[in-house]
DNA sequence: TTGTATTTTTAGACGGGTCTAAAAATTTAA
DNA sequence: TTAAATTTTTAGACCCGTCTAAAAATACAA
């Protein structure tokens, strides 16, 4: 249906959509590790093709078509990740990139049925929601540990960086999906936060706070 | 490592040496329904990276690199194929395809894994056998069903026709990999084959005889 | 063995996706 | 409000894999 840069542009835009209205051609960029002018050519294609509304200089949004072809695009890559940690024992920090390959597997009754395998989960492993095969989902609705208050209580729930260096990083700290903590205390000289979990403290820097979201 | 189209290349070549020592331009075109100019460009890209054995109007065979990664691929293939068929359901005629996309994924450790996950199976859903992580594999020594004396009986154990259309056939007269089967009689006419299987008598045509094949 | 048919290769072109370099539009700052 | 900086687009080129048309090599047949 469409070519895997297609999808890979669609994917980039949408993610970009949901930090600010319009997506510029060098947010767009800097995202694939392209150059500006690759992406113009390519918003030109999208936009013949209707899953873009673009006119030049003004930046871009996706279309419903486009937004429904982003979203199942999401929906392939959360499923395949839940099927790699659940079923093949990957770690959480293991299976982006395959999923990276995997989500432009392009039979939809292959990744019904894999849903429907696995028990219809509604999260991945980084917390993130899955939607349905209507592409149906709810936001998460989480916070960075950054952004509460003082003796704040919460579960982690979710991450901003998908990286394996970060994802390691909590794995370590046993900071993982479904603990919960109390934000104890913010060092005001460089908001190093300091968390109760398990009874025990824990420092953690401010771009690991800021990374790290949770359920109040 | 290896593009979508060269992988496709290698796994066109290995199936073709299967039955003939030197693989012809056109018949490599025919295999990938595509033009032999087109094949002569890839022929010499893969033997500039010591994938073939190839001179000009020589036609072609693998290295022993090529035919590591075409056993590969194969590998794959057959992996997904099982999984589609034993976890998701889906029936032996609905699987190729898929599995087309699906063995182009790159990664051995999701693959071996995924072996794993399965327990490690020998045969494919059409009783083609799967290469181990080593490549390792019996070749089938199977006969067609056209080519047995009468009264002669085996299992059927592997096709040689994997298009959609054949498969259902099977299916619906139930002659599907594990069945026992006599040969009563052959029409010389026109070749039709009689066949007893669960005491009931059965008859195939002589393509269908040609393309079923028999463990004795 | 010589001519014809077939197979294979070459030459040149095209589309998809990318790049660099330069031009155009927009934004920011003086 | 004009100049400078930044962003975006265009122009032209390249690589990959493909194609058509034509040339070259090989195989077949009289």
């Amino acid at each position: 249906m469409y070519t895997l840069t297609e999808e890979n542009y669609l994917k980039a835009i949408y993610k970009l959509s949901l930090v600010a209205e319009n997506v510029s051609t060098n947010r767009i960029a800097a995202e694939l590790t392209t150059k500006a002018s690759s992406v113009t050519d390519m918003l030109r294609k999208l936009a013949e093709k209707l899953l873009i509304n673009y006119t030049r200089y003004q930046g871009v949004s996706l279309t419903k078509t486009g937004e429904k072809v982003a979203i199942n695009i999401i929906r392939r890559h959360r499923l395949w990740e839940y099927f790699l940690v659940e079923k093949l024992h990957f770690k959480w920090d293991e299976v982006h990139e395959m999923a990276e390959e995997m989500e432009h597997i392009s039979s939809t009754e292959l990744i019904d049925r894999l849903d429907e395998f696995m028990g219809f989960p509604t999260r991945d492993p980084h917390g993130d929601p899955i939607p349905d095969s209507q592409g149906n989902f709810k936001q998460n609705d989480l916070k960075p540990i950054s952004a509460v208050d003082v003796n704040a209580c919460g579960i982690i729930s979710g991450v901003r960086d998908h990286s394996s260096a970060f994802l390691q990083y909590l794995e370590k700290q046993s900071l993982t999906i479904g603990k919960k903590i109390t934000v104890k205390e913010i060092i005001t000289y460089d908001n190093t936060v300091i968390l109760q979990m398990d009874n025990k403290d824990l420092q953690i820097s401010r771009d690991v706070a800021n990374n790290l979201l949770i359920a109040l």
